[in-house]
DNA sequence: CTGTATCCTCCGGGATACTG
DNA sequence: CAGTATCCCGGAGGATACAG
């Protein structure tokens, strides 16, 4: 992260702009290398932590562990174990976490419709300083 | 951000889930500790440098120049330069920004209906750990 | 007023090894 | 299988000084 900085908040408390604050809540909560993916990943039913190892191409264990923790934390996650041998556990996604999803699609909507504005735009700044 | 990573997209790609994809292109956008704030200090109007240095509590100099690059880059931000002396730079919201700000909409919604939710979740996994 | 240049700190996150 | 424990590094971002 984003050296995703943890207190976003405090410059939007600063500016007393309650819609930034709110907005900048949703950030701290989806940001980090791999929470979205974890998020998609969990969006159809439960899944176990190995699959999550699997699906969610590239993370470590660590990462992958820490995610989950701080999704479980939010409500957005809940962990079940079973006691067997081996170890069985299984993380499924809430239904504040399903909301979450849904909302998320405006943005996609969004990035889909100005990809290609913004990619020449980039492009162009890109060459106007060579 | 956040240590916001800036290859997030790999993850997703990697996952093959196009809303994924998208869905982080917009957070690529968006992260960082300053982007919204700048964002939505010019939602309604052309703003001077130094205006923002004041309502973007917190920033240093140094970050608005770089964010503000970014958003130029991005074509989501105008520069315009009035060759005065002393020197007057305006920063204007394009349209594509402006449609970004209204999808944001539906997050602060989210984070709104849930925030009581999420706080409550957080402080009891927080005293079942101790 | 609007920046740029440097230095430095902090922490997200990867690699790796170990455990119940 | 599902984690923990360590060590380490890169880069976001703050502080400060200088410049057009």
């Amino acid at each position: 992260m984003v050296q995703r900085n943890t207190d976003v908040t405090a410059q939007v408390h600063g500016s007393h702009d309650s819609a930034a604050c709110t907005m900048l809540e949703v950030l701290d909560r989806v940001s980090g290398k791999w929470a979205i993916g974890i998020l998609l990943a969990t969006a159809h039913g439960p899944v176990r932590f190995m699959e999550l190892e699997r699906t969610v191409k590239g993370i470590s264990r660590r990462m992958l562990t820490l995610t989950l923790r701080n999704l479980e934390r939010d409500g957005l996650l809940v962990r079940t174990v079973y006691p067997t041998v081996p170890p069985k556990v299984e993380y499924t996604a809430t239904d504040i976490a399903l909301e979450l999803y849904e909302s998320l699609t405006s943005l996609t909507s969004w990035a889909g419709r100005h990809r290609a504005a913004i990619a020449a735009a980039r492009d162009a700044y890109d060459r106007s300083a060579e």
